[in-house]
RNA sequence: CGCGGGGUGGAGCAGUUUGGAAGCUCGUCGGGCUCAUAACCCGAAGGUCAUAGGUUCAAAUCCUAUCCCCGCAA
């Protein structure tokens, strides 16, 4: 019987969620390749920019290999031909797994999808998750297949979270579940062999979270309050939430809704609660514990009321 | 060399165009009022105006270089 170091895998991940679960998988898996996206062009003076996972890599001492197209990168083929490992774990990667990959490994690829699929299927589970204002969220560890997010099922596991929790909170947390779900893999494996049942998931309860567009991050009062603070908690912290505010963005940051409604004030309009700011919404109100006005860096709602001058005036739209 | 905003007492800002005594809203500390207070009144401390050099009788303000923070775009 194989015992744990025995197993070889690659892990193929590119963004945030793959860098938190790349340390806490090393631990016990024995990964002999890091494949990752090469660094692209970017931010402020377009300086190049590598991959989360990279610089995690890095961090905890592995060389990361970089690849523009996975599938179609002869050197990496011809090594997967050459000595398959025993299995892949793809983690948000950004591109779709093909042959020879898919079906090369004894253990097959498998990937953590920070979600209880079949809901969720896509790029932005968590986050539209808590747009919808879930209660719970989760992680799902499944086989890949043709389809995407589409594959059967090894394990799943949920969790609570309270309507304070951010995106990286959150993310944070579906990927301690991810690595728990691995590890749980991993011992079956190294016991029983590939004894490891998986089921199909239920086709027609499948839901899609597609990726967070820029043009979503432009938001008004004009909605419930409930919703406004969903989607700042969730896009917070790319691409946020802001409002149009005297010609400039202001970014909300961190918030939190109210049911109360201030009568005889108009939607958008701003009262101060306890020396922190408060706008009306559609329906209840939301108190900005920080913004960040465009160009200034974060600060708390009351600060901001401090310098800005602010009072009793108008957030328009 | 992608575009742009900014660095001023502990916080957030005004002042820079038209050089000429360091200001605002808060916070902190002390005192007062009050049954009491996060409310109100009075007072105080606290600043190399990012850094270096230059122009000037005089620089937060004009010129040059550097460092740092941030928004947009991709």
């Amino acid at each position: 019987m194989k015992r744990m170091n025995d197993f070889d895998f690659w892990f193929v991940g590119t963004g945030e969620f793959a860098a938190l679960l790349l340390p806490m998988l090393a631990k016990r898996y024995n990964f002999s390749r890091i494949i990752t996206r090469a660094p692209s062009k970017a931010k402020r003076g377009l300086k190049d920019e590598i991959t989360p996972v990279e610089r995690i890599a890095v961090e905890i001492g592995l060389r990361p290999l970089r690849t523009t197209v996975f599938t179609s990168d002869e050197l990496i083929i011809s090594e997967f031909t050459k000595s398959a490992p025993d299995g892949i774990f793809v983690i948000d990667f950004g591109e779709k797994i093909l042959e020879p990959f898919l079906t090369g490994t004894e253990l097959g690829c498998v990937n953590i999808h920070p979600s209880l699929l079949p809901k969720y299927r896509g790029a932005a589970p968590i986050q539209r998750a808590l747009e919808n204002g879930e209660q719970r969220i989760g992680a799902t560890l499944f086989q890949l297949a043709e389809e995407m997010d589409a594959g059967p099922i090894i394990s799943q596991i949920s969790a609570e979270i309270s309507l304070e929790e951010n995106y990286p909170e959150i993310m944070n947390k579906a990927a301690a579940l991810g690595s728990q779900l691995a590890n749980e893999w991993l011992s079956k494996i190294t016991s029983g062999a590939n004894k490891v049942l998986t089921y199909p998931q239920a086709r027609e309860a499948a839901t899609f979270a597609p990726k967070i567009s820029k043009s979503e991050s432009e938001q008004s009062f004009d909605i419930s309050a409930t919703l406004l603070h969903n989607r700042v908690r969730a896009f917070y912290p790319s691409p946020g939430v802001w409002v149009p505010f005297r010609g400039k963005r202001l970014k909300l940051i961190s918030t939190y809704p109210l049911k109360e409604t201030i009568t005889s004030s108009k939607t958008g309009e701003i009262t101060v609660h306890e020396g922190i700011p408060t706008v009306k919404c559609k329906e209840g109100s939301i108190i900005l514990k920080q913004v960040q006005p465009e160009g200034k860096r974060i600060m708390n709602g009351e600060d901001w009321l401090n310098g800005s001058r602010v009072s009793m005036g108008d957030v328009i739209e």
